[in-house]
DNA sequence: CGCGCTGTTGAAACTTGTCAAAGTTTGTGG
DNA sequence: CCACAAACTTTGACAAGTTTCAACAGCGCG
């Protein structure tokens, strides 16, 4: 993770072409030659400390970023004030894409742990995926990505009950954290109570009662922040038999 | 929108230079010149009855689809059958975006009337965008857009109560036809009061009897499918006045 | 012309939210 | 390093909103 000069590195060009997470991110596809190519863009930022801002809703978008470490959550603001979580990203996932459309960010990004962000001047992407079809292609099916786990969302939200929606957010945070090369069944919940109930729909009160409610029945154990699923199968079964369910 | 030979039209190149949706469409923004060449790759395809399907999920990604003339809803399905709509879509609008990422649709497209679509073959598209940055940068504004709308319905599942959530839906509705050159106090509704539940994520019922209550009120008046906003104001500030008050 | 799909309305049940109080953890400053 | 304050979490009792179930009405399509 460190470089060699560790006090400069955050002044140093990002280095997707060395980094651990180039599969799972951006450069995933891309030849040796492209992906140098990409690195010359690229501008490693500085690291952020948990509940610093990377951007704010209605800023202007200059920039897309990709999570190199820590945890971020998107949240949406209301006119009053209130805030909708819109999602949780982890190392190798992009943010911004929101704010192509209108030239803005539509919504905050917020550090939930002390992180590090590699910044992607949009400019020079667009620029650049007009030269790398591979790299083109690649970016088309990210912003989809985001656009199916949208409707996933959406699909959550909107036709799944309370414990139905927390099975299915803590399969999706286990099979994140799999692929990046983490424990799928032990991990550490990023976010508070009230996060989670924000972007299930739901009130931290519960979210707790159902956590409680999970580790009574060995489905998992909580402490805390610590998440141990012990019975993956089961929480497979809460998410599929959800449908024909009321979403009250 | 016909051409003089209409029982061909359907063989024929769409002709996007000539469509009075350009500016809502893919083609926004682009020269005279550039405009012929997307018009080279963009196909008419066949009109469609009510209740076909454009695409189903599953099935391989091959183009998106601009709706020409018409109505689509597009949904998700859950594993055992039951259906939540992700979207309603009118003229102008694109379809299948959600489809690039793992190179199949990710939920079925079904017009809600008889409609026409043109049809944009995806590889087609992805070429010529690199020729084109004007057509790039559309593109990636249209996706990002669809991304934003996503986050707006999230806060809607996520955030708002039954009335709330029709009245921004409504709102939504009256502001696209608008945007079209139909009146924006009085359109019909394609859709069922099911569809328009499953959109909304709650049951048919309470649609019909939030339905009911604004017209009690004067807000709106119903008969069937058609609708008249009689008062936009009041509305407005249901939506605006949603956060704060519990999503259940 | 009737059958089925769609929509309306009522009453009861259930899920989740609200309010409240107490316990726990975390972070900060002395 | 400890103490304290603030933030977060848990749990209970009660309330409220939405769903469920059921019956009926209307419209449209064959």
């Amino acid at each position: 993770m460190n470089t060699v000069i560790p006090i400069v590195s955050h002044t140093l060009r990002a280095a997707c072409s060395a980094c651990s997470l180039q599969e799972l991110c951006l450069p995933a596809g891309l030849a040796p030659d492209e992906l140098q190519k990409l690195d010359e863009i690229v501008n490693r930022k500085r690291p952020l400390k948990r509940g610093e801002y990377l951007y704010r809703a209605g800023s202007a978008l200059q920039s897309l970023f990709a999570v190199r470490t820590g945890f971020f959550k998107s949240c949406v603001m209301h006119d009053d004030g209130r805030e909708q979580v819109a999602g949780f990203h982890m190392a190798g996932e992009m943010l911004g894409m929101d704010g192509i459309g209108s030239g803005n960010h539509m919504c905050d990004a917020v550090s939930l742990e002390d992180s590090e962000v590699c910044e992607i001047p949009f400019g020079d992407l667009e620029k650049l995926s007009r030269e790398i079809p591979t790299l083109q292609q690649h970016f088309h099916r990210i912003m989809s990505r985001e656009i199916a786990r949208d409707y996933g969302v959406m699909l959550l939200l909107g036709s799944m009950r309370a414990e139905e929606r927390l099975a299915a957010f803590l399969l999706n945070l286990s099979q994140r954290f799999a692929a990046r090369g983490y424990s799928p069944s032990r991990f550490l919940l990023r976010m508070t109570r009230h996060e989670i109930g924000s972007y299930l729909g739901l009130k931290l009160e519960t979210i707790s009662r159902a956590l409680s409610h999970f580790q009574t029945e060995g489905i998992i154990a909580v402490q805390n922040k610590n998440v141990e699923i012990k019975d993956a199968d089961r929480l497979r079964a809460m998410v599929s038999q959800c449908a024909g369910h009321p979403p009250q």
